[in-house]
This record gives structure tokens, C-alpha cells and sequence, in this order.
DNA sequence: TGCTGGGTTTGGAACGATCCAGACCAGCAC
DNA sequence: GTGCTGGTCTGGATCGTTCCAAACCCAGCA
């Protein structure tokens, strides 16, 4: 009995039709695609040429089925925040598809709020939609983390277990501490002596982590930290209040800031009062964000080697769900300088 | 026979699973979740129970295999552009992911290279790893909407077929000339006289579709549009020579471009001369990118409303992938204005 | 009482792949 | 010739769901 040709245009043939076009069984073809090397050679190029010929590519639905995986990686992302510079998601979620695509996998993406970070979650791991997660946002406290761990479900994070530091999930992260450090030394080394530092409130581990890096910077070299500091909201209108605020009070000669969002509110700043940015006072972003790359006259910023972060993060899902799952210890990457003219 | 529980954490409970529990048929469950309307109220209501005490989730593959659909739309994203203000895809991509997610649908990313748009597409489709895609680059003359049409693979363009008017495939668009045209008309309201226009290259469909709201709204208050405008590339420099050139050759008062990229170029050229935007000089953009947001002074830029475009393409989706498929008419948006500091 | 018909419920088959155990078939040693 | 081995290949069972046709149940009516 053939296959009845359906009334929908192509009807994608399968491993039956590829079986009986090369003349061995379904198995064999099911070998040839996965485990050719169990194939001799002249039956595996018998069986290539029907493949070819008929266009076949399995059906993923009765793959996930029978193996139990979807080969999905679910990533949830957040609403585009208006009004900051925080696009750094963009260029990370490129490079984690050209990962995983080159690992075999593809990205699933589902939106969650800020009030309930578990949703979503729940639901794609019930219906075996994703084999595994990673997870951006550990930020938050991450409960997250703690709840996938709990329901033994794989994932890996972008970020740091702050909360947990000995988490035995995997997680890559960037040393935000060397990127404020290098930040921090480039404008010493421009002959700056007053460096002041723009970051985020105090419960913020990452802030704390960036923040530690532009004291280092300054102690290495005798120079003091006090007075020099300031801990805001992350958006433009309070880097440019704490700006004005410091240079009013304490006189710096150059911000290096927490994130490209507070650096513009220091650019606001220095407009406001007439101050050219590189010549009188230098200024330092955060995230190398596209805002960084564009505004005149460039804004130096500390650039987040994320095309490597998600290399690694693919690297540590394949452990995770490879035979037997392997989890490696944590990555922390370093970041680089990207230098403009605002320094 | 009862089921054996697995050594893994959780074996997920299937539709037997909640039979059993239920005493009824599994056909039944499927039914319950399916089409409610067909059981007994009480039998509906026993069978929820069993449901929730087990926390079943339908398993997605087996679904698929069945209903030989994937509830996956493929969306393919290119390389983040570095030194663009091009991120509005960040907010398209979370308004889609949103307006699918009320569907019944995922979004599956994967990525393609300019030399080979159609890389990607096809491998998809055959494995029947997605129901359908939403193309967005329609600008590239889209040879993949003509391909996929070809494959009668469902898809649902955000951009307008512009090389072939009566192509038969849903699309979702903004009104690129009335977003100019609006830009314009803010800027002679303000007064101004003559009016610039930094667009792209001529070949650009959409490029020349934005100049004609500029022209159409200088003619319309008698207004010689010669000598002021420039077309070139969608980088920063291009803008900021144009601007430059223009500013010496036809002393221009304010500047409308096609871009938020363009629009930085000639913040350069303002402050390279040290003229004041939104006071010496006037700019306004377009897409109102993170940049425009919160570069100082903030910059005047044409909003799409990439909201209402996601939930339109989902809604074409929905038509085409009904039973039976509907495909509506194509959809024109209007865009906004969104006022700040240099206009 | 028996028949009809609509509302409910059911069991078997099917979707298309992979897992598994066994069959087949040289080649070789005894 | 027999038995064993290892490399190839095969057929049946299975993953969990939905489709389909048929069975069931009970009220209504002749």
C-alpha cells in the first residue's frame, strides 16, 4: 500500500517513505540519520541518496515524543524597560541561538511579569515543552534559581548564585568588579585624581560587586573613595541628580557609572551646565549598550563579552543534559574597555 | 497494571494517569481539556479534580504528533547591529512573544546571515518544527516571502510586500509617510522654515515611503523642498556628514530623518560645531529607539506602535492557521510623535 | 414492551519517530 | 560440520495524545 498523496500541498515524507525508496527498513534509516556509523558504508549512501532525494528531515513532534526531550532551551524575557539603555538582551539572545543552534538546540521564548517571576515556568516544564532554561535575571534574588532546583529542573544561569553562593546549579557570569576596575584605572591613568563612582542601592549585589572595583582602582593607588560615591534608582533622571549632587559637592573630574543609563544621566548633567563631555569632565558607562556606541561623543563604556557568556551557557546546558549529566563549577568572564570620547 | 514510578524526580502524569484517578476513559480527559462542552457537568467537574490533584499538563509532543501542529511560530532574528540605534526589535519581540502567548502560541527564535535569508526557514518547515513565521525584513526586497509563499508555508510579514503589491500574504505595516509627514508638521508648527530630510539610499522602498511624508508636508504649505534633502547609508557617520554638508549648502533650521541613527549623526555635527539641538537647531528621528529616550536633550522621534503590530500579526496568524484559513486584508498603522528636547 | 434518538462515554487505531531484542550472515576456530 | 563471534539489519512495541466509529444510557413515544 502507497501512501496516498493528501490534498495539502507537500505531505513531508517520512522515515517509512524514506525506507521504502532505499529498500531497507525504518530502523535503518533511523540509524543512518542518527548512529550512521552502525551502517555499512554502502547501505548508509543508499539510504543518504533517498534522503536526499525525497527532502526528508524528521518530524520533530514523534522525535520529542519517543526521546522524551523537545530540544527546546525556554528563556523568558522581560518588557523592554523604557527609558534606559538596557538593551544588552539583544546581542546576548543572538549569540545564545547561534549556540544553541550549533549545539542542536532552539530558543523558546515566554514573557513573565516582575510580580510573579515563577509564571511560565511552571506550565512549559509540565508539558515538557523545554528540556532546560537559563535564566538572565538572578538579580531579583533569584527565586527562580531556588524553585527550578527544587522541582530538579535543568537550567543554567546568567548571573551568579549571590544569594547562595555555594547553588550547585551551573551559572556564568561577567566580573563586574575587574569591568569597574578597568574602567576606573583607564581615567587614572589619564592623569584623573578625583574619580567619582554613579551605582545602584545597596541591596543590589551586582551594584555592590561594580562598586567594589572603582574602590580597588582608587586604594591601589592611595587615593581616597570618600565622598565620592553615589547609590541610586537605575535611570537617566537620578544619574543626573547624583551627578550634580557630586559635582557640587566633592568636584570630580570623571564618573565612572554602574550602567550606560546612569552615564546618560551624567551627560544630562554636564549639558545642563554647558560642561563638554571628554574634555571637562570624563564619563564611563556600563553594558556598552547601543545608546554608548552612538551618543556624542561617544561614551566609553565597560562591554560585557556576551557572545562568550552564551557560548559558555550552551556549553553548560550540553553537560546538564548529556549522559550523565555533568555540571561544571560556575564561569566568571572577564569584560573589556570600550573607549570613546567621553574619556 | 499501575505505573511503575520512575527513579526520575518527577515522572509527569499522563492522560491515563488522570483516567484512573477519574475513572473514566482517557478519551474522556482529553475531552475535559479539550472540548468541555461535551461532558456531563459532573463527570467535567470529577475530571478536573483528578487533573489538578495530579497537576497534569497535557504532553506537548505527543499533541503534536497527533494534531500534526507545533503551536511554535518562528521568528528569525539577525545579528544585533553595533553602532546602530536599530533595538526596536526588543520591543517588537516581547510584544510578540505576549500576543502569542494569549494564542496558544511560542515564539522559537532562530538566526540567519544576510547572504543566505532563506537558511533556516526550510529546515523548520520540513522538520514541521513551527506552524508558521513572521517575517520582518521585508526591506531586503524579501525573497523569503516569495519562497515561503512558493512552499504555501503559512507567514505573516510586519512590512509590506513592496515589490509586489497583490502578493496574497497577510501583512502588518506602519504609515512611514505620515510618521515623517507628522515629524514635518511638528516642526513648521514650531515655525521653522526650512526643514532638511536625512533619509536612505534611493532604493530603499521604505526609505523613500518616509521622504514623501517629508516633501508632502512641505508642498502642503507651499514649500520648496529643493536642495534639502540627502540620501545615504543608516550609519551614524552618513548622518553626521549629510547634516554637515546640508548645513553649509542650505542653512537649514531643523533636520527630519529616517532614523534614530541618522538623527545621531547630526547630534554630532551639532556638537562638533557647538550648536545647541532643540535650540540653535532642531532634530527629530525616527522609531523612537532606547537612544532617543535618553540621549540629552532627548530626542524627538517617529514611535511605531509596535504593540499594535504584534497583536495584528497574531491576529493574521490566528486567520491563516484556522480551519478553514482566512487572510484578511493587509494592515496599515498609523505611528506617533514622541516629543522631547531637540525640537 | 420495544424502538428511536440525542447526549455521553468508550476502546482501538493512528501520528512518526526510537528502543529493544532478536534474526541474519559472514568468518573463523575447533 | 558445529558453534561462536561480531557486524548489520529488521520487526514489533512504545512514547502520550487525538481521531474515529461504535457502544452505552435513558427518556420519549408508539
Amino acid at each position: 500500500m502507497s501512501r496516498i498523496p493528501a490534498r495539502v500541498p507537500t505531505a513531508p515524507p517520512t522515515l517509512a517513505d524514506v525506507a521504502e525508496l532505499a529498500g531497507v527498513s525504518r530502523q535503518t534509516v533511523s540509524n543512518a540519520v542518527n548512529n550512521p556509523d552502525l551502517l555499512r558504508a554502502d547501505t548508509l549512501s543508499r539510504v543518504q541518496e533517498a534522503i536526499d532525494a525525497l527532502g526528508y528531515s524528521p518530524n520533530r513532534a514523534a522525535r520529542n515524543l519517543r526521546t522524551r526531550a523537545s530540544h527546546l532551551i525556554g528563556l523568558r524575557i522581560n518588557p523592554a524597560q523604557e527609558g534606559t539603555a538596557n538593551a544588552l538582551m539583544d546581542r546576548f539572545v543572538h549569540s545564545l541561538v547561534e549556540s544553541s543552534r550549533e549545539a542542536g538546540y532552539h530558543v523558546l521564548l515566554f514573557t513573565g511579569d516582575h510580580e510573579d517571576p515563577l509564571a511560565g515556568y511552571d506550565d512549559l516544564l509540565r508539558s515538557t515543552a523545554v528540556d532546560a532554561f537559563v535564566i538572565t535575571d538572578t538579580y531579583l534574588g533569584n527565586p527562580q534559581a531556588a524553585w527550578l532546583e527544587q522541582r530538579r529542573a535543568p537550567f543554567v544561569a546568567f548571573g551568579r548564585p549571590w544569594e547562595s553562593p555555594d547553588s550547585p546549579h551551573p551559572w556564568v557570569d561577567v566580573d563586574g568588579a575587574t569591568g569597574s576596575e578597568l574602567a576606573t584605572d583607564h581615567l587614572l591613568d589619564k592623569g584623573h585624581q578625583r574619580v567619582a563612582w554613579i551605582g545602584w542601592r545597596k541591596d543590589s549585589r551586582i551594584g555592590e560587586d561594580r562598586r567594589s572595583g572603582w574602590s580597588r582602582a582608587l586604594k591601589a593607588r592611595g587615593l581616597s573613595t570618600t565622598g565620592l560615591a553615589s547609590r541610586v534608582e537605575d535611570t537617566v533622571a537620578s544619574g543626573r541628580e547624583a551627578s550634580a549632587v557630586l559635582l557640587d559637592e566633592a568636584q570630580p573630574s570623571a564618573f565612572v557609572c554602574a550602567s550606560d543609563t546612569l552615564a546618560m544621566g551624567v551627560l544630562h548633567t554636564l549639558a545642563d551646565r554647558g560642561l563638554r563631555p571628554g574634555q571637562d569632565i570624563s564619563v564611563v558607562g556600563f553594558d556598552d549598550s547601543q545608546v554608548a556606541q552612538v551618543v556624542p561623543p561617544g561614551l566609553t563604556s565597560v562591554r560585557l563579552p556576551l557572545e562568550e557568556v552564551a557560548i559558555q551557557v550552551v556549553k553548560a546546558l550540553e553537560g546538564l543534559l548529556g549522559h550523565p549529566p555533568t555540571v561544571g563549577p560556575g564561569v566568571l568572564l572577564t569584560p573589556s574597555l570600550a573607549v570613546r570620547g567621553t574619556s
